[in-house]
Order: structure tokens, then sequence, then C-alpha cells
DNA sequence: GGAATTTGACCCTA
DNA sequence: TAGGGTCAAATTCC
């Protein structure tokens, strides 16, 4: 992991590099390359944390929950009886799980109850979603993390079928069984009522009235992003590490009905999620390497 | 007084 | 059978 931190942080300075020269194209790597290489660095990362921290779940018995209490005593023969106590509400491709420091979501949440958790030292609190008798499943846990425990980590099972939705978009830790390590953000429209996809922007006509490319680019580009950083100011939401932007239904057809070409091929979504946090932060000195320096 | 929260009991799963 | 998830009566809040 460490090795992966310290080439993606090489990477990152190099992109730094090749964007504040005003000749980039008389650098020998491309910055498509390096930012495909910077975002195959947080992929890799992540992967082996994720293998790393479940290791040790298996091999040290008294950690928090996330697999802890399954290991049992070691007198204990492997076998159905150590799966005992074990029961965790199965996660479906409508769970998601949050990291955040606040708990505050804008949905409106019921409480309904709250345990504790073996080895965990803050309660479980559980929630479901206030208009629950207008047909709405939508429920979520809430868990202060033992180790950080001025944060919250929310896990959300069912989308909600109300017309309530979240006024901000969501550092998603993941969204996804097949994709455990994915940190994406995704719009309300998109986790509410469609499943997470990444998509990707390239210019390829444009097309519009009275508007210069730049100024329809920008329309496009900008305003959502504002709302988007907007809106995770609002929540309180201040992520360290951003990989990709997950774009609503809504917005896709918004940027393809101007002229720009959005897909989603998985080789490149990472690659162009990228490009577009650069394009529109353009602050490229703080973000990337300092993600590496985060992580590491 | 209605809505939200608390909390002990019960249910379900592995 | 242990422990996580949910229910529902009691309590608190507005």
């Amino acid at each position: 992991m460490v090795v992966e931190l310290l080439k993606g942080r090489d990477k990152a300075t190099r992109l730094r590099a090749l964007l504040q020269d005003p000749r980039p194209h008389q650098h020998p790597v491309p910055a498509e390359q390096l930012a495909v290489e910077i975002f195959r660095s947080f992929s890799e990362s992540l992967s082996v944390l994720s293998s790393g921290v479940h290791v040790a779940s298996a091999q040290i018995p008294a950690v928090d929950s996330g697999g802890s209490s399954c290991s049992g005593d070691s007198k204990k023969k492997p076998g159905v009886k150590d799966r005992r106590g074990c029961y965790k509400r199965r996660r479906t491709a409508d769970t998601r799980v949050i990291v955040s420091s606040t708990m505050e979501d804008g949905c409106a949440w019921r409480k309904y109850g709250q345990k504790v958790i073996l080895n965990s030292e803050y309660p479980r609190c559980y929630y479901r979603c206030t208009h629950k008798y207008e047909g709405c499943k939508a429920t979520k846990q809430v868990q202060r993390i033992k180790e950080d425990p001025i944060t919250y980590q929310t896990t959300y099972f069912n989308k909600h079928t109300c017309k309530e939705t979240p006024r901000a978009p969501h550092l998603i830790i993941h969204s996804d069984p097949i994709e455990p390590n994915l940190i994406s953000f995704q719009a309300p429209e998109a986790q509410d009522h469609t499943p997470p996809m990444i998509h990707t922007v390239k210019q390829e006509s444009y097309k519009g009235d009275n508007l210069s490319e730049d100024q329809a680019k920008s329309s496009l580009l900008q305003d959502p992003w504002q709302d988007f950083m907007g809106g995770l100011e609002s929540s309180g939401y201040k992520p360290a590490v951003w990989t990709s932007m997950i774009m609503s239904s809504s917005y896709q057809e918004e940027v393809a009905s101007a002229g720009f070409h959005h897909s989603s091929d998985d080789q490149s979504a990472g690659l162009h999620g990228l490009d577009l946090e650069v394009d529109q932060l353009g602050d490229i000195d703080n973000i990337l390497p300092n993600c590496f320096d985060d992580l590491y």
C-alpha cells in the first residue's frame, strides 16, 4: 500500500508540473496517462487496505464491529457454530455506507431503536424514513467510529420511495458489493432513483446558440460542481479523497443535449472523473499530492 | 396533544 | 444460543 501511495504521489507531482508548464506537450508522459496511473494507485491502495483490514479482523478477536465478533474463541473448532451471533443484515445494491462528521443528510428520519453493539464503544442507532407509513422503506443505521468518535458511519438500506430528497450529494465509501472500495459522490437524484453509474464527459461538438464554447462548457460543468461543493459545505462533509463524480441521469441528459458526449465505459470512467475535478477545481497544487499524503 | 425519542422485550439469523 | 434488528409502550419534547 505504501509503495502504491508513493507511486501515486509521484505521479500526482508530475501531473502538477505538467499542468503548470506552458508547454505541456513536451512532457514524455501525457496528462491523461498520468491521471490513469494516479487513479490506478488509488484503486490499488484501497484494495490493499481492504484486504489488510480483512486479514486483521480475522486474526485479532477484539476489534470493532465490521467482522470482529465472528472470530470468537480460538479454542472453538471452525465451522457453523463460529458464525453464531454474527447475524448481520444482508447488504444489497441499495446498501450504501457513508462516513461523515455529521449525521445530518437532509432527509427526515425517525429513530426507532438503539443497541449496544458487541466490542463497540458507542451504541448503534436505527432510523427509518419519517414517511414509512406512506410506503417508504428507507432506513439507516448510524454509529460513531471507535477510532474517531467525532465521525459517524451511516449505513443506508433501501431507497427512498417518498418524495423526500437529501439536500446534498454524499461521500459514499462503497455502494456496490462488487466495488467495495469505490469512493464516489452520488447526486441526490441518482441516489434515490437510479443505480450508481460513473459517467464521463467529453466535448465532442458544440451546438450552442449565443454562448461561446467555453461559456457553454462552463455553464454545464461548473454550476453543478458549485452546487455540489456548496452542498458538501452546508452538510458538513469534508472528504479527503475524491476519485470520481457520479452524475445524475437528468444532468447527463442536460450535458448530452448541449452537445457534449458522455460515456460510461468502465475503463475510462475513473480517468474522466478525475479530469473533471482537475478542470473544475483548478487547484492541482494541493489536491492530488495531498490526497496521497492524507492516505499515506 | 401529537410527534419524536427512549428502552426493554421479542424476533430472526447464523 | 448469542447478538443484531425491530417493535411498541413509556417518556419526553415542542
